[in-house]
DNA sequence: TCGACATTTCGATAACTGTCGAATTGATGT
DNA sequence: ACATCAATTCGACAGTTATCGAAATGTCGA
């Protein structure tokens, strides 16, 4: 659960937040979700991702609370509605992380 | 054994081996393993491993296979001995992946 | 207020997987 | 041949987790 400085300074993962991220994308769904958002700039509710994946409600919203934890993705509530957004800076950092082994 | 067009061309992976990557690099032994095949260049049997991991020699076994297979490692035998060598071509491949995503 | 809808929480279950000890295979040196 | 050591395979077990249905929570419109 990594707090805001990550906007403006160039942002270090802890050992922790890397393998908490690697392992959340060790799952396919997962993946896919993260993708999919990686995609579309500005999705979405959990309703569009299930139009998509066969899959429970309560699977998936298990496995949003699971990347939200990562620290992958944001879940703000608008409503009955769960905007789901990447968290590009955790992602690059992420990248850049892997990138230096 | 990389082939001579792993050699040259870029690499690209297929959905299923980024997978398999991500499933093996979310487990802490096997990501550590990983990171040390990284720094040494040319290490090393598995009882290099074990000196460093507290770890049944069955279980370190069975990680490396997971490696193995997930593409990530090339595993030869020299009599006794078990080379392990981080396959970097594939690492690179699977940076570059991730990175288009 | 009421009913419909989106999402979460709870509890249970099935599948997966990391772990180890014991037995096995294969290589080396005496 | 034998003993020893490195590594793998086997079988079992424990802990984890993906999955779902049902119930609960929260939101909006009528």
């Amino acid at each position: 659960m990594p707090s805001e400085s990550e906007l403006t300074a160039a942002l270090t993962l802890s050992a922790t937040q890397r393998m908490a991220i690697l392992k959340a994308l060790g799952e396919p769904r997962r993946l896919e979700i993260i993708e999919r958002l990686s995609h579309t700039d500005q999705s979405s509710a959990c309703t569009d991702l299930r139009a998509c994946m066969p899959i429970a409600a309560a699977t998936l919203s298990h496995h949003l609370k699971e990347l939200e934890s990562a620290g992958l993705i944001h879940i703000t509530r608008e409503g009955k509605f769960a905007r789901l957004t990447l968290r590009r800076e955790i992602w690059q950092a992420f990248l850049t992380d892997l990138g230096r082994l």
